[in-house]
DNA sequence: ACAACAGTTGAGCGATTGCTCAACTGTAAC
DNA sequence: GTTACAGTTGAGCAATCGCTCAACTGTTGT
């Protein structure tokens, strides 16, 4: 590991990439997603509060690219976007199980 | 990969994990940490902006556990706590630089 | 056409965040 | 002792965040 100075897009690209995992409920959302696709309305069941919440909240997740949408009737199905997400919150789960 | 919902104090754990890394601030100071031992004057030095604004940043990663100080005379040393740490940002790093 | 359903959107709120500033503690040098 | 140095702390402020509420779009069923 050579001296690690970031440059300024890298160190707020990691940011955002942390920061779209920094809070409970989108914490939630991701962990019901690790099985598969989920549809809007399975989430908000499992996990609440409100449609609304978990909408804006996806839509978050959706921007930062760490899951996708797809469309089907009136259902929108969600899914991780790529395996480093899926990686990276199971590294951060090993941790915060293990401490 | 079974079915995965989380409890309440776990989700919350994981959320604080992630938002430890989620500003860019904390991210730099992590990655000044990788080679090793940095102190609290050199971190200042290599990120800014005051002295005072990291020893509020390192405050919270201590908190939570993210890192640990080690006093020497009037200098303070900062480590990144354990291996979990190191190679969850990496984790992240990875994503964050391949897209 | 109309109602019900699945989800999105924007405004607005209380709470949290990251910073600055000034005052402070503790250690070392003179 | 006093001055300088290394870092911490608390108050306060602007900006961001996560939520609710109400209104909205688009799809399905009758």
């Amino acid at each position: 590991m050579p001296n690690l100075t970031l440059d300024d897009p890298t160190a707020n690209r990691l940011a955002d990439l942390f920061s779209a995992l920094s809070d409970p409920t989108r914490v939630r959302i991701v962990a019901a997603l690790m099985e598969g696709e989920v549809s809007v309305g399975d989430l908000v069941q499992q996990i609440g509060p409100t449609k609304s919440a978990i909408s804006h909240q996806l839509r978050g997740l959706k921007d930062k690219r760490l899951i996708r949408a797809r469309k089907q009737g009136r259902q929108v199905f969600i899914a991780i976007a790529d395996e480093h997400v899926t990686e990276l919150f199971q590294k951060g789960l090993e941790h915060a199980r293990h401490s």
